[in-house]
DNA sequence: AAAGTACTTAACCGATCGGTCAAGATCAAG
DNA sequence: CTTGATCTTGACCGATCGGTTAAGTACTTT
C-alpha cells in the first residue's frame, strides 16, 4: 500500500464505522483492521483516536460541502435550493438506512452529542460544521426575503429556527429508527418559513 | 449498606455519570466505586451495564414525570403551562451547567443518540420517553386550541413541531456549550405556535 | 432455632482498550 | 550509490473493559 493511501483509508473507515456505531464502541484496532492498515501506521499519521476522528469528520465535511455548494447554487431560485436541500437530507438518511439497516442520523450531531462534554476539539469541530450548515440556510433565506419569496424581518433568526428544526427532526428519526419521521421535514419547514402552501416542484 | 439502598444508589450514580459523560466512557467499575457498591452486588441486581442504564434512566424519567405533572397541571391556563415548561427546560440546563461546568443537554436524547443504532432496548426507552414528553405538549396545545388561545388545525402536528424544535435547540446548546442558545427557546416556540407576541408573564 | 432467601465481598477471568517501540522497507534527492 | 525522510510491520505494554464465581453475611419466614 503506497504513500498517503493508508491515511485516506483510515479517514474514510473511521468516519464510516463511528457514524454507523459510536465513538466509544469503535476501537482503534477495528478501524485498522477494516482499513487494512497496521496500528503502527495509524500512530504514524495520527497522534490519537480523537485526532483521527476530527480529521475524518472534517474530511467528510469537505466533501459534503461540495454537495451543498451544488444544492445551494446561486443559479437556482432560493426556494428551489431549500426544497432540494430537504430532499437531500431525506435521501441521505434513506440511503444509509438501507445500506446499514439502521437510520443513523447526522454523523456530526451524533458525534458532537456523544463527546461534546468530554473532548473539546471534537466539540469545536461539531460546532463549526453546525454553523457551516446554518450559513447555507441563512444566505438562501436572506435572498428569498430580498426577492419577496418569504416575508420575514430577520433572516438570521429564521435560519436558526429552521436549522434547529432540522437537527431536531433528524435526531428524532434516529431514535425512532423510522424514516417516516422525516415526512414532517417539508411540512414543518415550510410552515416555519411562513409558506403555508408548499412550492410547486415538490 | 442495607437492603435495596445499593440498588437505588447504583441507579442514581449511573444516570449521573452517564448523562455527565457518555455511556461508552463510563465503566461499570466507575459506577460501582462512586456508588460504594461492589461489583458482585452490581451483577446481583442487574444482568448487564445496558440493563442498569435502562433502569437508571427510567427511574429518572419517573421522577421527571412528577415535575412535569406539576408544570402541566390542568389547573393552569394552557399557555402558562407551556411558558413554565420553557422556563423549566432552560433552568434545568442552567443548573446542571453550573454544577458540572458543562452544558449536558437532554440525557435521554444524548443516550438515545449514542446508542440507538447499537442497543435496541435503550433505543426503545429513549423513544418511549420522547413520546411521553411530546404528549404533554400535545394535550396542552389541544386545550389551548379549544380555548381559542392558539389557532391551529392539528394539535398533534403542532406538538410534533414544537417538540422537535425543543429537542434540536437543546442539542445545539450542548454542542455550543452555551446556555445563551436557549435564549431562542421562547421566541422560536411562540412563533411556531403562531403567537407572535409572547404571553405576559414571561 | 432452623432453613431459605437476599445481599455482600473480594478475588478472578479472558478480551480488549489506546498507545508505544524498534527494526525494516520504500522512495526521492544529492 | 548513499543518505535521510517517510511509511510499514508485528510484537509488546499496562490498564481497563464487562462479567463471573464462590464463599460469607444478614435478614425473613416458619
Amino acid at each position: 500500500m503506497r504513500q498517503c493511501e493508508s491515511k485516506l483509508k483510515l479517514l474514510r473507515t473511521a468516519h464510516e464505522l463511528i457514524s454507523q456505531q459510536s465513538y466509544g464502541s469503535v476501537g482503534v484496532d477495528q478501524i485498522c483492521e477494516q482499513s487494512g492498515v497496521k496500528k503502527g501506521s495509524f500512530y504514524h499519521f495520527f497522534r490519537s483516536k480523537s485526532e483521527l476522528t476530527v480529521a475524518a469528520y472534517e474530511y467528510h465535511w469537505a466533501s459534503l460541502q461540495e454537495t451543498l455548494d451544488r444544492i445551494f447554487s446561486a443559479e437556482k431560485a432560493p426556494l428551489d435550493r431549500l426544497g432540494d436541500y430537504f430532499n437531500h437530507v431525506r435521501q441521505t438518511q434513506t440511503d444509509r438506512s438501507q445500506r446499514y439497516g439502521r437510520l443513523l442520523g447526522c454523523p456530526f450531531v451524533s458525534l458532537g452529542c456523544e463527546l461534546s462534554t468530554q473532548d473539546e476539539s471534537i466539540r469545536l469541530m461539531a460546532q463549526k460544521i453546525s454553523e457551516g450548515k446554518r450559513t447555507y440556510l441563512e444566505n438562501t433565506i436572506r435572498e428569498a426575503i430580498e426577492r419577496g419569496d418569504i416575508s420575514a424581518a430577520d433572516p438570521r433568526a429564521l435560519a436558526d429556527e429552521l436549522h434547529t428544526y432540522i437537527v431536531g427532526l433528524v435526531q428524532e428519526a434516529k431514535i425512532a429508527n423510522d424514516i417516516r419521521v422525516l415526512d414532517r421535514l417539508k411540512s414543518g419547514a415550510y410552515r416555519l418559513l411562513g409558506l403555508h402552501i408548499a412550492p410547486a416542484a415538490v
